[in-house]
DNA sequence: GGCTCAGTTGAGAACTCTTCTCAACGGTGT
DNA sequence: ACACCGTTGAGAAGAGTTCTCAACTGAGCC
């Protein structure tokens, strides 16, 4: 449960590369840092069309962001792809399948374990894994106990 | 480390619920139940085409079976969304980044003491998680090293 | 300040993937 | 044999994503 990397950073790992941080990178990068839920693309590029920022460029911007591992993709409780800026280090999402709020957590000191035993029983050379816990927030299950109370 | 439904069980599925089990349904059935890998639905309906199984027959039957609990959609190596022939009750894809090979193997005791975990931390109604570890499998390591020795 | 150059951008075209439409088919019960 | 109802295939339609290209931007250099 940590923060996800400040602009600052971010313009630094930028920097660093040799990789321009343009003003539509810059907003971008806020609209998914400043978020506290996961977006689909075509979110992002709505919420950003009025900044004169183009669906090509959100299109290229996120996967160039996502190669550099500063987003993560995560499915919502639709299956529907969405992004989310991940805090520094390893983490794993745990995703409101009603509003798509995303907290993240570390687990990976299980799963270390199991990437060892696995590797020694199948053979496979392991090199990462993808985990996601879904559930209901608080909130939204607030919302629904009261929607239940009307109906 | 189980194996799929054989058919006759997945007939039984579709009888008891009175879903007709057509020629189409058993054909991409059992393509997915006897590949030991991942396939893209692109690469079903390329398979199946030369059999009199059109593209949207394909994409219907795919969804049906992924409602039904037969199959199970995991990424491979490159992202792209494929799908598997998961067996009887709850695994965890281990997929070959290469070749697609997927081995499943059951990882929920660690997960559902770190589900309780989570959901007591943030106050979430934990209803799922999805886990694929990725990796490389013995003969495409091997492949690869022959590959090295000859570069 | 003005120039050059390489990389980025926006708009729209192009392409790909997925779903929809509809007439024909198939199998089940009568 | 017949009617009924869900499924199917072909192609159209729609949605999502990538490509193309001219214009723009900013950094380095004069």
């Amino acid at each position: 449960m940590t923060d996800p990397k400040p602009t600052h950073d971010i313009e630094a790992v930028f920097h660093q590369k040799g990789i321009p941080f343009t003003r539509q990178r810059r907003q971008i990068w806020e609209f998914f840092a400043g978020a506290d839920r996961a977006a689909t693309i075509a979110e992002t590029a709505d919420a950003l069309r009025g900044d004169g920022v183009g669906q090509a460029t959100v299109y290229r911007t996120v996967q160039l962001f996502n190669d550099l591992g500063l987003l993560a993709r995560v499915q919502d409780g639709q299956g529907e792809l969405c992004y989310i800026a991940p805090p520094i280090g390893h983490s794993h999402p745990l995703v409101c399948g009603v509003c798509r709020r995303v907290i993240r957590f570390d687990g990976d000191g299980d799963l270390t374990e199991l990437e060892a035993l696995l590797g020694a029983e199948t053979g496979f050379s392991i090199y990462g894994h993808h985990l996601e816990v879904y559930g209901i927030c608080p909130s939204c299950q607030q919302t629904r106990r009261e929607g239940d109370d009307g109906e």
